[in-house]
DNA sequence: ATGCTTAAG
DNA sequence: GCAT
DNA sequence: CTTA
């Protein structure tokens, strides 16, 4: 093998970065990141998530590097790639580990390095078989054979859209890299079957917004966050979850049961909650009454959480209800999450009132439907599994069978008077209710909410006991709920 | 040119 | 991006 | 900024 350093390097013989040697938990261990496919920022990222940790991470490949770590790579596009840009050989003998990103993720979450199984190395490709692997797929089109009919015209017309999309835009570089990877799909010899089949190929690496898609599926991350953790190198849930960095509550509880949330909720499961819901409610106020609102309401079979609207023809038996019924979740170990929200007394205005209006965003522990929860109504004290459950949603308990599921659950406690109002609002689509409180407003001179519509000409609310009346007031034809997808 | 739903924490 |  |  030949070891000529193709490039040499104006180096101060490489030190750890940053971090002195004295402050190296484990002494013996010291990472090289390999930034191919990695990125700088990414590279970065994981550098001081690891020094954070302890660890002894060098900037420059030398001898005394002994775990060199790298993603989306092969054992020998690594050996490369350090005699390329490093221009230093990794010795044949005194070999350091060539690991996955896998070691280096189970190594920060566990806060220390962990012990080099097989499964970490980095995969050894063989230069024979030049013709199946889709590893070794060349990177120059004009290496390959790219036919007109191929496996993958579905993925490559939809890449097509986005490159003549990034074109009309002016994006010379998008418009490369999405003809880049549709081109190379086509060269594929077999059809994909999953988007982690692709990111092994080359130019199919993680589209940006694929990554950004999946941060956003958290609760409490939005597009805001999203961008800014990817701009920062976070590109899946092992590098959040090792981040002792600020989450907020909602995001530590949407990331600790991410995998039950992103699955829908079928009509069956919601129906389940619903009953759930009504047999608590009921523990305070017994003739409560209750509607299920949301898409379920507009027939949809699935949706992404479960929302409800609560009364009482009496509204003074509604006044904490929610604080009550939270609480008496809580003691059955049934409430992962909540946010419960008050309306705000309108500032020193009507003194005496005390306001009915409640919203609570919950995550609730939906059992399953064959287990005793729920044919079991009576009061349960939080049991050791419970505990077991809220700590460790994921753990061993959870392998094959787990008696529950976490539900994104919203509550809504109303008065009477804005009951309609708020079904009305609630019930949506989103882009309904955008579309209903437009016209209201330019078309009518009518502000809408889901407490009620305010007219701004005479300066009055207009009273509503039903959602037709609203209608009515709006000078439109009735839709019904399932009418309202819009 | 301007507006694009509205409100809460 | 599109209606006003 | 995120949620409904
Ligand atoms: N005015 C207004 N109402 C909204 C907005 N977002 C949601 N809503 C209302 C209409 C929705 O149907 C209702 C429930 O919201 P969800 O997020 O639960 O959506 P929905 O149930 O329709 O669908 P899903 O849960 O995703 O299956 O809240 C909004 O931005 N503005
Ligand atoms: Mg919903
Ligand atoms: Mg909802």
């Amino acid at each position: 093998m030949s070891c000529v350093p193709i490039k040499k390097r104006k180096k101060e013989a490489a030190v750890p970065s940053n971090l002195p040697a004295s402050e190296c938990l484990f002494p013996d261990v010291r990472l090289f990141l390999v930034e191919r496919r990695m990125g700088s920022a990414r590279r970065n990222f994981l550098t001081s998530l690891a020094q954070r940790k302890g660890f002894c991470v060098m900037s420059l490949y030398s001898d005394v590097v002994t775990h060199v770590v790298a993603e989306q790579n092969s054992h020998s596009d690594v050996l490369a790639w350090i005699e390329k840009h490093e221009g230093q050989c990794v010795p044949s003998v005194n070999v350091p580990h060539l690991l996955d990103v896998s070691w280096f993720t189970e190594s920060m979450s566990s806060g220390r390095p962990v012990n080099v199984e097989p499964r970490h190395n980095l995969k050894v490709v063989l230069s024979a078989a030049t013709e199946v692997r889709c590893s070794q797929m060349p990177t120059y089109a004009c290496h390959r054979r790219t036919p007109l009919n191929h496996h993958n015209q579905t993925i490559t017309n939809a890449l097509e859209i986005l490159a003549r999309s990034a074109f009309f835009q002016e994006s010379d570089v998008r418009y490369l890299g999405f003809t880049r990877a549709a081109s190379t799909l086509k060269a594929l010899p077999y059809k994909l079957q999953s988007v982690n089949q692709a990111k092994d190929l080359p130019w199919c690496g993680g589209h940006c917004m694929i990554v950004i898609q999946l941060l956003t599926g958290i609760y409490g991350v939005g597009v805001r966050t999203a961008q800014r953790w990817f701009k920062e190198g976070i590109r899946n849930l092992s590098d959040l979850k090792t981040m002792e960095c600020k989450l907020t509550a909602e995001q530590v509880s949407g990331l600790r049961h991410c995998k039950d949330l992103q699955q829908q909720v079928t009509l069956e499961e919601a129906e389940r909650v619903g009953q759930l819901v009504k047999d608590t409610l009921q523990r305070f106020v017994p003739d409560v009454h209750i509607t299920m609102t949301g898409g379920f309401r507009r027939g949809k079979e699935v949706g992404h959480d479960v929302d409800f609207l609560i009364t009482h023809p009496n509204e003074n038996a509604l006044s904490g209800l929610l604080e009550d019924a939270v609480g008496w979740l809580e003691t059955q170990g049934l409430l992962l999450y909540h946010h419960l929200k008050k309306r705000k007394p309108a500032l020193r205005s009507a003194s005496s009132s005390m306001d009915s209006h409640e919203t609570c965003y919950a995550i609730v522990a939906l059992p399953s439907s064959s287990s005793p929860w729920n044919t079991d109504i009576e009061v349960k004290k939080c049991n050791s599994e419970d505990a077991e459950r809220i700590a460790h949603p994921e753990s061993p308990n959870s392998l094959n069978s787990r008696t529950w599921k976490a539900v994104r659950v919203d509550l809504v406690v109303t008065p009477q008077a804005e009951h309609a109002y708020a079904l009305l609002g609630w019930t949506g689509s989103k882009h309904f209710e955008r579309e209903l409180r437009r016209y209201s407003l330019r078309e009518k001179k009518l502000s809408l909410n889901s407490h009620g519509l305010y007219d701004l000409e005479k300066s009055c609310f207009l009273p509503a006991q039903t959602e037709e009346e609203i209608f009515l007031h709006l000078g439109l034809q009735y839709l019904p709920p399932s009418d309202r997808n819009a």
